[in-house]
DNA sequence: CTGTTAGCGCCTTCAC
DNA sequence: GTGAAGGCGCTAACAG
C-alpha cells in the first residue's frame, strides 16, 4: 500500500491537514494537545507516514540543504573538512538535518558556474566553497547575493566573505624555522598550482622566513602540475638540478611529499641523511610510510567546525561573526627530516 | 531586484504561465511557435529567470535527485565509480541533469537506515548503493519497494536487486593463477573486513584455485581491521609468524598492500625476492610507489556506466536488463612479484 | 499553437 | 487547541 500524506492521515483520525502537520512538527508540536500529538505521531508511524520534502520545500521557501563546493573529492583533506561539516551541522540538538549536496568542480571555473547555479535552482539555504580561484570570484559574488556563501580551506584575495581558513602563511613559515633550527642552508619548495591562495601563502610564508634567516633558495620556482604525489614524483629531476643541491625539500602538501619520497628512494639516496622531506596537511599515510613524514598538520576539525557554524548563523539570520581569524596548522615532526 | 518566477514572466510578456513552462523546457519547447519561444528564453536570461527546481520536483513527483551511499569517502575507488556514474547520468544529450546525493555509511547500518530515510523524504527518483552489508538487505528491500535501488560494487547474497559488480572471485583466482606461475608454494591472504561480499568473494576465488593448484595457505585467515594502510601494516607480524613462511602475500586491496609494503620495508626485507606482494584495485599510488604495486584494475567505468545505465532505464521504466554479468578485473603486473 | 484549470504536499496565517 | 483557507512555483491535462 502506498505511504499516505498528510492529508490523507488527517481523514483517517478526523482532524484538519494542519494539526498533522504540527504535531508532526519539532518547533509547533507543544501548540497541539498532548494526546492527539501522540495520535497522530502513533499513525504516522504505523502507516508508514513519510515527509515530503520537496513539498516542505517549496512551501517554507528553504531546502534543508547545503551546496558543497571541493575541488577534488579525492584529496583526503578537504573530505575530511567535509565530514567535519556535515558532522556539525547534523549534530545540533534542535535544527533539523540538512543535506549535503556535495560535487566537485576540478578546479574547472565553467564547472563551478554550472554547479552553483543548480545549487541555487535547488534552492539550497547555503553554499559552502572550498574550491574557490580567482576565476570563481565573481560567480562567488553574485551566488553571494541571492544566498550566503561562506568560503572555506580557500580564501579569495577581492572578494571578502565570511571564512573558515588555515593560516597556510604560518604553516609555510612554520616549517622554513624549523629547517632553520636543523642548520640547513639550502632549501627548496615543491609549490602546488597556484590557482588557489593556499600554496601561494604557503611559498610566501616559507620564503619570507628563509630570506630572514639567510638561507637560500633556487632563483626559479618549482612548481607541480597537480598536487598529486605522480606530479611531486616528476619533481625531483628539478629539484636536484639546481644548485648548490637543497639539503631539504617543503612539499606544499603530503601527496607531492611521498612522490618525492618514492622518486628519491629509486635513486638511492638516503631520507632524512642525503635529503630530508616535510609536506603539508598530515593526510594518514604519513604515518604508514616506513619513514614517517614530517608534516604540518592540518586544522581540520577548526576548520570545518567553523565553517558549519557560519553556515549556522548565516542561515538563521544571526549576526555573521565578524573577521575571524585562520586556524595555525601544527607541525609534526616525523622521521623524514 | 529578486528574480522572477514564471508567473512574472508571464506577466511581462502578456502570455499565460503555461506557455513560459514549455517554452523553457527541453521536450515541449516545439510544441510553442519559434517567435514567441525566444522571446520566452531571451527574457527568462534577461530577467535571470531561475527555474525552482523544489517546485518541479513536487509538481512532477520526480526530482532529478539520486542517492548514492558510499561506505568510504576516503577511497579511491569508490569515489571513481561514482565519478563515473555521476559523468555518465549527466553526459545523456537530451535527458536533464540528475544531482546527486552522496553520503557514507562507515559501514554502519544505522547511518545507511538513516540516509535512505533521508534520500526516500526527498523524493530521489533512484538510490544507487555502493555500501551495501547484510546488515542494511533488510533496509534496502523495504526502499526497493518506493523507488528503484541499484547495487554497486558490492552484492547482496539474499537480495537480488539490479547490480553492476565486479567479478571478485574471479579476480581472487587471477592472483593465485598469477602466483603459481611464478611457482610460489607458500603464500598468504590478507583480508579485508568481511561485512561485504567483495572480500569474501575475492577470499575465495583466491582459494579455490590455490587449493586446485596443491599451493598451501595458512590455516587461520588473517583478518585487518579496516581496508586501509595502517591496518595493513599491522597485518605483517600476523603473516610472518605464519610456518612455513608465504613467498607472496594477496591483499585484498591496494592499501592493504600498501601498508604491508612499508612494513616489509622496515624489516628490511626486499620485494618481491624475499616477499612478493600484490594488491587490489589499481589506484594512482601503486604507480608512484618506488617499487610499483602489482594489483587488479577495477573494471571501474563498467562499473559505473552499468550502474548508470540501470539508473536511467529504472527512472524512465524501461525493462530492467536482465541479470548482467559481473565485469572482469584485469592483472596488473608490476615490480612487486 | 496557446490558454484554462487544477493541483503536487506541505506550512502558516487567521479565525474561532 | 483546532479548523479553514490559501498559496509556495511549477507542470500536465484538456480545451479550443
Amino acid at each position: 500500500m502506498r505511504r499516505p500524506s498528510m492529508k490523507e492521515l488527517a481523514e483517517r483520525l478526523g482532524v484538519d491537514r494542519s494539526t498533522i502537520s504540527r504535531a508532526l512538527s519539532e518547533d509547533k508540536a507543544h501548540l497541539v494537545a498532548p494526546e492527539t500529538r501522540e495520535k497522530v505521531r502513533k499513525m504516522a508511524v504505523d502507516s508508514g507516514y513519510r515527509p515530503d520534502l520537496t513539498a516542505a520545500a517549496l512551501r517554507r521557501g528553504r531546502s534543508q540543504t547545503v551546496g558543497v563546493l571541493v575541488p577534488d573529492l579525492e584529496n583526503e583533506t578537504f573530505i575530511n573538512v567535509i565530514r567535519t561539516i556535515i558532522g556539525s551541522l547534523n549534530s545540533g540538538d534542535g535544527t533539523p538535518a540538512t543535506t549535503p549536496l556535495i560535487a566537485e568542480t576540478q578546479d574547472r571555473p565553467s564547472a563551478a558556474q554550472r554547479l552553483i547555479e543548480t545549487y541555487l535552482s535547488r534552492r539550497v539555504d547555503a553554499i559552502i566553497s572550498l574550491a574557490s580561484t580567482e576565476a570563481d570570484e565573481e560567480i562567488l559574488a553574485e551566488a553571494a547575493r541571492e544566498v550566503p556563501v561562506i568560503l572555506a580551506v580557500r580564501s579569495l584575495a577581492a572578494l571578502s566573505l565570511p571564512s573558515a581558513l588555515c593560516d597556510d602563511r604560518e604553516g609555510g613559515a612554520i616549517v622554513a624555522r624549523y629547517f632553520a633550527e636543523r642548520g640547513h642552508k639550502t632549501v627548496c619548495q615543491v609549490r602546488g598550482p597556484l590557482l588557489a591562495t593556499t600554496f601561494n601563502n604557503r611559498a610566501q610564508g616559507f620564503s619570507a622566513v628563509c630570506a630572514e634567516k639567510g638561507i637560500k633558495e633556487p632563483p626559479e620556482a618549482i612548481h607541480a602540475e597537480h598536487a598529486t604525489s605522480a606530479a611531486g614524483k616528476k619533481t625531483l629531476d628539478a629539484v636536484l638540478q639546481t644548485s648548490p643541491r637543497p639539503t631539504a625539500i617543503f612539499a606544499h602538501n603530503d601527496a607531492l611529499a611521498i612522490g618525492l619520497i618514492e622518486a628519491i628512494r629509486e635513486r638511492g639516496l638516503r631520507i632524512p641523511e642525503d635529503i630530508a622531506v616535510a609536506g603539508f596537511n598530515d593526510i594518514k599515510m604519513a604515518q604508514v610510510l616506513a619513514t614517517p613524514l614530517t608534516t604540518v598538520a592540518y586544522p581540520i576539525e577548526e576548520v570545518g567546525e567553523h565553517a558549519a557554524q557560519l553556515v549556522r548563523s548565516l542561515i538563521t539570520g544571526d549576526p555573521a561573526p565578524g573577521q575571524s581569524v585562520p586556524f595555525i596548522p601544527k607541525l609534526v615532526i616525523r622521521r623524514t627530516t
